[in-house]
RNA sequence: GGGAGCGUAGCUCAGGUGGUUAGAGCACUGUGCUGAUAACGCAGGGGUCGAUGGUUCGAGUCCAUCCGCUCCCA
């Protein structure tokens, strides 16, 4: 039989045991293998690192990440959720580094590097088993024994396979890349790092003036805010659209943009001038210039001359930018154009040797900048000098100055797959939607090639090797160990430790030309890593089976990662897999907003506002937040706070309890057991036809939701079926349960019940996964022990539209609406609800509704405590007709006329309301036109005529008859009675069978009333005697005011 | 600087393809109901739908510009 149900549950408490029921049964790998034979659902876990704690954010995406593969896996699919860890990178070596004391690559060589991965390999899993707990405790089914991590041989191999497949289609090639970089260590930082070191600082901008060739008089003006890039200038560029002036001042000639001599004029560089000619910056493409100093001037390349480029504005200096290697647009224009490299600062920020008297100096040692100014000065070459404040990404570490610096870089020529991609992401299904073509899209469009490596150590190494023989310089790229034995003399197997060093210490034969050859030192980028994922997991292709498991496993049905992942793992997935197969790796996509906290910024530690999720399952329980996820659409940000995790709790978490725990309370009186042969199959009652119609509704937009992968609009349609369930079918049939007679009713309210209960819970199941098992366990599983032996393995429900009855949701939504209308009188008269009325008087603006209304008249009367329904039709006494057009309508066929004719409808007189209500069409005359008008094309509203007591809806007017008669008097006290009995039962904790005396004093005509209807009152409140005492004082009776008259009560558990 | 998202009640958010009086939950006020309910019902107050223009008979919705917040890139 059912266990009791608490009242004082702790969610928490019972979550813990559930999890323990499933760990210990193994449900997880059940549902997956009870699936063997079936079709795969394909997820894909992107893997997290974990060197670092979880935080809510990724409890949200764990959420989702646990609902679609447990609801795919009750509509009977296999769905395999592989854990997977992202195990390389520099975030890793970051830690690694500050842990050892570490500050450069050259520190690291001196530290040891083989110590140094092993201290790298160390740290990787540092809080494995915090992430384990966190994803288990949430109620995530995810397999941790059958997991994969991105630093084995296998998953390594699986990064040179892909490698290779580029490098024979041609894909893979080395250039070059602009990097932030610091000379101080030696390093180059990330993205992440260079944006925590961004200085407010006040540099000195030199406006340099370049003579033309042509003319020695004559000069461009260009401007720097960092005039040590001046000694490796190597051309200037001009924007093409842009106006250009030359100027004569006394005796030079400048050349600057004309939308800069304002500027130029307000900072007083420029006071007396003559505009003597004026260009387009297309004018002055290809012009030669003298540098500034004659450093490079050997180099063969073509040089300091003028190009145009788009990038160029007018916005700050003189609209002539100077070009050096060191920048991302510098560096372009300078491969574009063929100019020679020149890296006039060395990897330790000093001037190479060319640089003459700089040589050997640091580039930003103190006083550079001026040295710099009077060098050029001296000559003649300085038109103007500023302060200029600007931002200047600093180190954060040592808190010196970075530079953008061009370095050697392997690239993907992703360009060359880009439209590919782009076709590739078409078909894939995003929500919300808008990033498919919105952030994401955008930034496949502006995709450039992808530089895959990294000059530093903890990663999978790149498997290139070069010829040591410059004059051959044969490059090889392999794709396995085994591919790599094909070149080297000694052979190594599995057990070899594919990391640096120890791959550096494989040295091949080059097949040209026989002399040794080295591997190319980098490592790759971890994107890489994530992006490869897809066989990376299953170690593809050299592992065993791993063959036939792609074909099931790939591409994935449904991945769910956060906004962050737009240039991370979404795009790492899309280009990987355009290039190896020209298709997207995943079909579905659910890309999660920010979690912030409750005053909208983002949780940092640094702020203190890092909500950690373990203390919020301690508290309210992983259903809560699981539902807190679903519910407020992920696609936004989310504000996290415990008081919405309260109202999650509130919102549905309780009403379901509470419907549980009300269905056991009476099932256990009236020992009811489900039976599925004997369920009554001709329901009779309207709130039983009612209820399993509204539960196909439900189970038709849930399955309709979460196949569209919208979790917002499952979760709506839940919490107004726990409405209606609970705020009307049960409170509605309450009394069916408690009657002492078990008839036929009793056993369809039950099995009704039972259904609902049964489907609801399996419909619930992926969204709240725990407190549905607790209930599947006591419901299903504690009378039925053949059923399945969690929820998790049972099929989801299925509904179809057919199986809705859309006449009786129409008719209920009717009642409802008269219910309403009729509390609100009560309200407006004053009358509370426990004192009956005589009459309510309806009137159905549709003659037809009266059938619906009369036939459940019943529902109406309890509900209101109403003796009789009465239909009326003298509405014209109780409301006046107002009509408006229906712009919907006549706006399209009336178009600009609609305006004038407007007071023309809504002054029409009653009588012509009328006609038109009852469907009989009439003319207005519009401008000489006749128009016809028919009830579609208008809509007439109610108001109630001043002064009467009635209510008015689109379908009702209702009105209550107010009269209390001596009788109705009588009834009320004794419903009052009854009320105030119950209450002291509930006090002193009674079972809800208990039977009690009672005892009281009260007035004659309390007396009377309690007299008079002696058998309901004993019925109600389960007494087997209720005595009048005069003389009532025993110390544990209470004082009562029943509708005006004292009374005094006490009740006597027998 | 470029791009994306967001801006609707005190708070959190809904508001396909333009259409009538802009909704819900929470909070607040009043009131009622309750032997499943740590609840709930009914009613009420609370809104220049970020701003300004435009298209249209009609704009929260479409277009343009601007403002604010957040994120991504530079």
């Amino acid at each position: 039989m059912y266990r009791d149900v608490p009242s004082d549950v702790s969610f928490s408490e019972m979550e813990e045991k559930i999890l323990e029921f499933w760990e210990n049964n193994k449900i997880f790998n059940m549902s997956v293998n009870q699936r063997v034979e079936a079709e795969d659902f394909v997820f894909y876990d992107g893997p997290p690192g974990t060197n670092g704690y979880p935080h809510i954010g990724h409890m949200l995406q764990s959420t989702l990440k646990d609902l679609w593969p447990r609801y795919k896996t009750m509509k009977g699919y296999r769905v395999i959720r592989k854990a997977g860890w992202d195990t390389h990178g520099l975030p890793i070596e970051l830690t690694a580094e500050k842990e050892l004391g570490l500050f450069s690559k050259k520190d690291i060589e001196n530290y040891g590097i083989e110590k140094f991965m092993e201290y790298c390999r160390s740290t990787v899993f540092r809080y494995k088993k915090e992430w384990i707990e966190a994803i288990k405790r949430i109620g995530r089914f995810l397999d941790f024994e059958d997991e994969y991590a991105t630093l084995t041989n296998e998953f390594i191999q699986t990064d040179w396979w892909v490698l290779k497949q580029a490098w024979d289609k041609g894909l893979l090639y080395k250039g070059h890349k602009v990097i932030a970089y610091c000379p101080r260590l030696g390093t180059s930082l990330s993205n992440h790092e260079v944006a925590q070191g961004y200085q407010d600082v006040v540099d000195i901008a030199i406006f340099a003036k370049f003579q033309l060739k042509s003319e020695s008089n004559t000069y461009f003006i260009a401007w720097t805010t960092t005039p040590w890039t001046l000694l490796g200038n190597v051309a200037l560029a001009l924007g093409k659209e842009i106006k250009y002036v030359k100027l004569q001042v006394i005796d030079e000639y400048y050349i600057l943009a004309e939308a800069r001599l304002e500027s130029l004029k307000e900072k007083g560089f420029l006071k007396e001038y003559q505009i003597i000619q004026t260009y387009l910056g297309s004018d002055l493409e290809n012009i030669e210039y003298v540098p500034l100093w004659d450093f490079h001037s050997n180099l063969p390349e073509r040089k300091h001359y003028t190009i145009n480029d788009d990038y160029v504005t007018t916005e700050d200096g003189s609209g002539i930018v100077h070009l050096a290697l060191y920048g991302e647009d510098d560096y372009r224009l300078i491969t574009k154009n063929s100019l020679p490299y020149v890296q006039h600062v060395d990897l330790h920020g000093k001037f190479t040797k060319e640089c003459g008297d700089y040589a050997n100096h640091s580039f930003d040692e103190e006083g550079m900048d001026v040295k710099i100014l009077k060098d050029l000065s001296s000559h003649g070459l300085v038109f103007a000098k500023e302060k200029y404040p600007h931002t200047y990404p600093f180190n954060y570490r040592t808190n010196t100055r970075l530079i953008y610096y061009a370095k050697s870089s392997w690239f993907l020529k992703t360009t060359a797959i880009k439209d590919n991609m782009i076709s590739a992401n078409h078909k894939v299904n995003w929500y919300p939607s808008h990033i498919k073509e919105g952030r994401f899209g955008k930034w496949l469009e502006n995709n450039v090639d992808w530089a895959i490596s990294r000059e530093r150590f903890w990663g999978s190494p790149l498997p290139i090797w070069t010829c040591t023989n410059e004059s051959c310089g044969h490059q090889i790229c392999v794709s396995s160990i085994d591919d790599l034995n094909n070149y080297t003399k000694d052979k190594i197997d599995e057990s070899f430790d594919l990391h640096i060093p120890y791959i550096d210490n494989i040295i091949c034969k080059c097949p040209k030309c026989d002399k040794e050859m080295k591997r190319e030192p980098d490592v790759l980028d971890c994107w890489y890593n994530s992006g490869v994922m897809p066989w990376g997991q299953l170690g593809y292709p050299a592992k065993k089976g791993s063959k036939e498991l792609l074909n099931k496993l790939y591409p994935a049905d449904f991945i769910c990662e956060g906004l962050d992942q737009t240039r991370g793992w979404f795009y790492a997935l899309i280009a990987i897999s355009t290039l190896i197969t020209d298709q997207s790796s995943y079909k579905n996509v659910i890309c999660t907003e920010l979690v912030l906290d409750k005053h909208g910024h983002k949780m940092s530690k640094s702020i203190g506002n890092v909500v950690d999720p373990l203390e919020i399952f301690k508290k309210y329980g992983a259903d809560s937040m699981r539902w807190l996820f679903i519910n407020t659409n992920p696609g936004n940000a989310i504000r996290f706070s415990e008081e919405t995790i309260k109202d999650n709790l509130r919102q549905i978490i309780l009403p379901l309890w509470n419907i549980y725990s009300f269905f056991i309370t009476y099932a256990k009186i009236d020992k009811y057991k489900y039976d599925i042969n004997k369920l009554s199959s001709n329901q009779s009652n309207s709130l039983d036809i009612w209820i399993l119609s509204e539960l196909k509704r439900l189970t038709i937009e849930v399955t309709e939701g979460l196949d569209s992968y919208d979790p917002a609009t499952a979760a709506t349609s839940i919490l107004q079926f726990i409405d209606k369930l609970s705020n009307w079918y049960i409170r509605r049939s309450r009394r069916r349960f408690w009657k002492s007679e078990n008839d036929q009713d009793k056993q369809n309210a039950y099995d009704t019940l039972y259904t609902v209960l049964f489907d609801l819970i399996r419909v619930l199941a992926p969204f709240l996964p725990f407190i549905t098992e607790e209930i599947y366990q006591n419901i299903v599983r504690s009378v039925n022990t053949n059923s399945p032996d969690s929820i998790h393995l049972c099929d989801y429900p299925t509904a179809l539209h057919n199986q809705r009855n859309l006449q009786i949701e129409h008719e209920m939504n009717l009642v409802r609406e008269a219910v309403s209308l009729g509390h609100s009188l009560r309200n407006k008269h004053q009358i509370k609800v426990r004192q009956p009325l005589k009459e309510i008087i309806v009137i159905c603006h549709d003659k037809q509704d009266e059938n619906i209304i009369s036939s459940m008249s019943q529902q109406i009367l309890e509900e209101l405590n109403v003796k009789t329904i009465t239909f009326a039709h003298n509405e014209k006494e109780l409301v006046f007709l107002t009509i408006k057009p229906n712009l919907k309508i006549l706006g399209p066929r009336l178009g600009k006329d609609l305006k004038n004719c407007m007071p023309l409808i809504t002054n029409l007189d009653e009588e012509k309301i009328l006609q038109l209500d009852n469907s009989h069409p009439i003319e207005i005359n519009y401008n000489g036109n006749t128009i016809q008008l028919t009830k579609e094309d208008i809509l007439i509203e109610r108001k109630e005529r001043e002064g009467l007591l009635i209510e008015v809806s689109q379908s009702l007017t209702v009105a209550l008859n107010s009269e209390l008669t001596p009788e109705l008097k009588r009834e009320g006290y004794a419903r009052e009675f009854v009320n105030k009995v119950q209450n002291m039962r509930k006090e002193f904790n009674l079972d809800v069978l208990d039977k009690i005396k009672i005892n009281y004093n009260s007035s004659q005509i309390v007396k009377e009333s309690i007299e008079e209807l002696y058998d309901y009152i004993q019925n109600e409140t389960l007494a087997t005697d209720i005595m009048f005492q005069s003389n009532l004082n025993n110390g544990k009776e209470k004082q009562w005011d029943l509708n005006g008259e004292a009374s005094v009560i006490d009740i006597i558990k027998i």
